[in-house]
DNA sequence: TTTATGAACCTTTTT
DNA sequence: GGTTCATAAA
């Protein structure tokens, strides 16, 4: 039987980078939806098909999802080429992000490494409040001036490590305002590191720079560079220092290494990644790399290209890469004028629905922000109307102050020494405050056995009876006799009384943990379900009405940075404003300013079809000085300059002469205060 | 020492 | 609009 040859779907250059044979590393540039995944997922079946083994393979994706999008496009390419039946794709063990392949190996290895097994790890949340208490600690809190507060610190802390510049340097490029506290910042760093350490647990950091001070002993390098015959990264220009050495170190002659990435996509600087990883690769190795660029999009109409086009074009740096398509005419990018926030939401839900009249479902349009509370006023009016929508960045499912309740009983459970989880568990025991929490972890801290020094300890007289609950709730979670997610059943029914106690909607939050719990089922043991939703919290935040279910049709709502590597049929962009973009809160440097750039342009270029930059002329701000909120009148964004313009087309809405008169809801009553002062006695 | 109440605060993006 | 911080009362 002849076989379809998977190739034959593949332009040239495409072709070459699944190709690619000899012992090179290979760069891969590839523009906005050139077809990056397929090419990638290409490779990975090619790759296969030729013999090489899946479970030595090392796919280095920027999130799960992606991941899990990779290992599927891989087996559907697999499938077809090697004609086989079965559907099930080819299991790659080893993908992940860094972050979660480093916290695999960094267990596996860790008796060899120095490190407990049980080690938990602290989110973005814990991390920062940890470093607050080691500030405290050492009398940083109380200055005369003002040091820097604990986000901050963390701030400092992580970008020297992840970009392996000296502290010094940090200070002076990124926090100037704080150089006067070099040394003390030192110090507090150093107390910091050694609390991690006391209580067993690993901040996002460690997790790679563990794993990098594991591969400089030559000889574990040696044995774990030598599990992997191949090692494939996508999004490299997201990757920060520590990350390519990480990779150097692994694959220190470049042998097996296929990189992916694209320089005017790179958005995530502010967390240290660098362009230079991208830019400094072809001579990184012990060989030089071979370098293939995808030029050809797929995704979008010309239109929506050339405007694309036109506002990268402007970026003062880059490297020079001409996005084509093939595919026919279509409508110009809109830049859409409105007169206000509200109407902005209105404007969008309308276009929406029509857009949904033609055809295009919801679930192929989307809305994209630059930050998560851009979206507020959208959210309101598609509520009001029924449309469903899906959000996506922003805060976090787990964030949500009873689902770390929750989540902090289990991690308490793993890790007895880790004192953030315990500090946080005990205090919901009414009668047990700061002062008794830290009394009981310290004498948890001296003890060998800790569980012993808990059952031991002497709680307030009014915590008496609600201790002892806690106490044999706890014993029984640490004598893991319990299969999981039986424990997490039990810990649940533990907690919810205390959460009825303390929340008036309770309701509403019961149902979150309903949902943690089925999350939990999916996972074979605590410790992988700790791990894994703390390096990959699910992105859909949290919602009173509840996900939509997967077969209904719903609107996605977006932050930029969350809608990377995704493409929609229609895209809505909010807030096209200077202040929104670039954020009034990026506009120190000019490398921040390119870093909004690129990231409008990230956006533009998830549209295939449909495009429209939305310019809320008048929108508000609320500024803690001056006492209150008020308007602001802001332009289009700087990045399209008015030369640009041919590349769009612009309408206002409501009509133009009207745009900047109040509109008529603006002067409907909206609310009576004297029917709220007389209801304010009753 | 704990808890209840009030005031201030601050709002980017993510592993 | 939500949480965190400070102060006062139990």
């Amino acid at each position: 039987m002849q076989l379809p040859d998977p190739l034959a779907e593949l332009n040239a250059q495409q072709r070459e980078a699944v190709t690619h044979d000899d012992q090179r590393p290979l760069l891969v540039i590839a523009g906005a939806g050139s077809g990056k995944t397929n090419t990638l997922a290409h490779r990975v079946a090619h790759l296969i098909r030729n013999g090489a083994d899946p479970q030595r393979m090392m796919l280095l994706t920027f999130s799960r999802r992606a991941a899990q999008e990779m290992e599927r496009r891989a087996g559907t390419v697999l499938q077809r080429a090697m004609g086989l039946q079965s559907t099930t794709p080819p299991n790659l063990p080893w993908s992940g992000t860094f972050h979660s392949l480093g916290a695999r190996l960094l267990r596996e290895y860790a008796p060899r490494i120095g490190l407990a097994e049980n080690f938990t790890i602290h989110d973005r949340g814990d991390s920062e409040d940890l470093m607050g208490l080691v500030r405290h600690e050492i009398g940083f809190s109380e200055q005369k001036k003002r040091f820097p507060l604990k986000g901050t610190c963390l701030g400092i802390y992580s970008r020297v490590l992840n970009t392996r510049e000296p502290l010094a340097e940090v200070l002076q490029s990124v926090y100037p305002w704080c150089t006067q506290w070099e040394d003390e910042l030192k110090k507090l760093f150093g107390a910091y590191v050694e609390a991690k350490q006391q209580q067993n647990v690993l901040d996002y950091d460690d997790l790679l720079g563990f794993w990098a001070d594991m591969m400089s002993e030559p000889v574990l390098a040696q044995e774990v560079g030598a599990r992997f015959d191949h090692a494939l990264v996508d999004e490299y220009q997201d990757t920060n220092r520590l990350q390519a050495e990480i990779l150097l170190s692994m694959k220190p002659t470049g042998e097996g290494v296929t990189v992916v990435g694209d320089d005017a996509q790179s958005i995530y600087s502010f967390r240290g990644a660098t362009v230079r990883n991208i830019l400094d690769f072809p001579h990184r190795f012990s060989q030089p790399a071979r370098v293939v660029t995808l030029e050809r999009n797929y995704r979008s109409t010309q239109p929506i290209l050339d405007a694309s086009n036109a506002v990268i074009a402007a970026a003062r740096e880059r490297f020079t890469k001409n996005l084509y398509t093939e595919k026919g005419a279509g409508a110009k990018a809109q830049i859409v004028l409105v007169p206000d926030e509200a109407q902005q939401a209105r404007w969008v839900a309308d276009e929406v629905l029509r857009r949904r009249e033609g055809g295009v479902t919801l679930k192929s349009q989307a809305v994209l922000f630059r930050a998560s509370n851009h979206s507020a006023p959208l959210e309101l009016e598609l509520a009001r109307r029924n449309i469903p929508f899906v959000k996506f960045g922003g805060l976090k499912f787990l964030e949500a102050a009873h689902v770390k309740d929750l989540m902090a009983v289990l991690r308490f459970a793993q890790n007895p020494r880790g004192r953030m989880a315990g500090f946080r568990v005990v205090q919901l025991i009414p009668g047990i405050g700061p002062a008794s929490a830290t009394r009981l972890l310290d004498a948890m801290a001296d003890a060998p056995e800790p569980l012993v020094a808990l059952q031991q300890f002497e709680p307030p007289a009014a915590a008496r009876e609600e201790w002892a609950a806690f106490t044999s709730l706890y014993a029984s979670l640490v004598n893991t006799s319990l299969a999981f997610p039986a424990d997490m059943e039990l810990a649940r029914s533990w907690y919810v009384p205390h959460l009825e106690r303390m929340h008036d909607d309770a309701q509403v939050r019961k149902l979150d943990l309903e949902q943690l719990a089925r999350m939990a089922a999916a996972y074979p043991t605590r410790e992988r379900f700790l791990t894994e939703l703390t390096l990959d919290p699910p992105e859909v935040t949290s919602d009173q009405s509840g996900p939509p279910l997967l077969d209904e049709d719903y609107l996605i709502l977006s932050t930029i940075h969350s809608a990377k590597g995704q493409e929609w049929k229609a895209v809505h962009v909010l807030n096209v404003v200077d202040g929104c973009i670039p954020s009034d809160m990026a506009t120190g440097t000019s490398e921040e300013i390119e870093e909004e750039r690129r990231l409008l342009y990230v956006a533009m270029t998830r549209a295939k079809e449909h495009l429209h930059l939305v310019v809320p002329q008048r929108f508000y701000v609320t500024q803690q000085s001056g006492g209150g909120d008020r308007h602001m009148y802001a332009g289009r964004s700087r990045f399209i300059a008015e030369a640009m313009m041919g590349a769009f087309e612009q309408l206002a809405w409501p009509q133009a002469d009207a745009s900047l008169a109040p509109s008529r809801e603006a002067q409907a009553p909206v609310m009576s205060v004297r029917d709220r002062s007389r209801a304010a006695w009753r």
